[in-house]
DNA sequence: ATAACATACTTGTTTAAACAAGTCAATAGC
DNA sequence: GCTATTGACTTGTTTAAACAAGTATGTTAT
């Protein structure tokens, strides 16, 4: 599987900043420098870095060089990443994981649920409910609606392993971009009911719309987090404004 | 202040999806055709594109053409932006905003202000605390901590208007980059005391790290909301990955 | 009819070059 | 000693070109 350049130069990268090779407040290579380690062009260096700047990771100072603003996090919450499965994220965490499913049934699209997840009325969607384990705590409830053109042969067998792992690599569609809400909302019954809440009346609640390499949303999902393995990151560039 | 080309497509493009010129899921013109319309190269036109697919407005659809993914969402909600001050949140969410100072003082960071905040320790800082009043309700608790040697000549009057508009503005200082934490917690006695919390007894808690164009950071900030008033909006894109 | 191919599109990657603009230190001139 | 300028760096913007690769639609040959 042959990458490009520059994703190979950003991770090489990543990695070193990652490993604090070049650490907090260091300067990196100028890109004239860049370019002769990687034997490449200007460009495709900037393009490294920039990938680099949107994640946090560093930030450029016109005339003066690029700086490492990563600073490496403690790590006891379950943290979000950029678009992860359950089964991704938990590994990047170590934690072990486990699902189970307690609701797979098909649906009509009504005016409610097109307002609230944006499938188109009418459409035919699989609606499912699991309660996502870590080290065996029931932490997370997850609500899925899937178009079910785009996953025809859905099973809980796939919803109990992984549903990125099936559509990626079974079905091969490449997931590409996914709009997320982030908000807290009191824990309903039905949270009460499945999950380890400890105490808790609320929870760290993420909807999500993903879509396709086709450009469809195919999946609206609401992950409701028990908020003291909850974490969400992101990472803001100023742009100019007015 | 004359703007750069790709920043002046952008916005065009920006608010021509925003205005439903371009609708959900019609296709933008072809670079070809946009590289006469604006009378530019390719490359500049790929990059007001490739921030428009950042915002989650757009999405490439390699062969085919370049797909608006952008739907008009409701607005109850005080809705987190890029990196926004709390007088330009207001505005775009249409509420009139107010701030109370209940707290400004001088602190020493010590090793816990430094886990907590990233400030080396033995800076100088200002604390301060401040309510957050929208539409003449009590509903953000915000903490910040400033570093001292940046912002010389805070005061009181500052703090009750923007200290966003002070920094730019007034110093000349740019903000360039925010790295931002989303939890859920529960609340203190302190929010207790300050907001009108309408029952609810947790917040949605965003905490962040803000660096000058200088690389430096300057500012930690934790803003306390009440849940039904906050809501985070964030767009991702899959990185190809092992 | 159908399969295969050609072709004219689309976006994706990479290189090269030129110029603008910010930073910093050494140097020249006072 | 101090200031001003120069020059050598840095990143920022823009254009141009070539080739790769995915998509759609035609036409051709079977």
């Amino acid at each position: 599987m042959p990458k490009s350049k520059f994703e190979l130069i950003y991770k090489e990268l990543k990695q070193k900043i990652e490993g604090l090779d070049y650490k907090y407040r260091d300067f990196l290579p100028s890109e004239n420098i860049m370019i002769d380690m990687f034997s490449c062009s200007r460009n495709t260096i900037r393009r490294a870095v920039s990938m680099l700047a949107e994640d946090g990771y560093v930030q450029s100072l016109h005339g003066k060089g690029v700086r490492v603003i990563y600073q490496p996090v403690g790590q006891n919450s379950f943290t979000i990443g950029g678009i992860e499965s359950f089964k991704e994220s938990a590994a990047r965490n170590n934690k072990t994981p486990s699902t189970k499913v307690v609701q797979f049934t098909e649906i009509i699209a009504d005016q409610r649920i097109y307002e609230k997840t944006g499938f188109i009325v009418g459409s035919e969607v699989y609606y499912i409910q699991r309660v996502r384990y870590l080290d065996g705590k029931a932490l997370i409830f997850d609500i899925n609606l899937l178009l079910k053109a785009v996953v025809p042969g859905l099973t809980k067998e796939v919803l109990e392993a992984s549903i990125y792992d099936y559509l990626e690599n079974v079905l091969g569609m490449q997931i590409v971009t996914s709009k997320r809400k982030m908000t807290a909302e009191r824990a309903t019954q039905i949270d009460e009911k499945y999950l380890d809440l400890n105490g808790y009346n609320f929870l760290a609640v993420i909807s999500s719309q993903t879509f396709n390499s086709d450009g469809i949303m195919f999946e609206y999902t609401q992950s409701r987090h028990r908020p003291d393995y909850f974490c969400f990151y992101d990472t803001a560039t100023r742009k100019k404004s007015p």
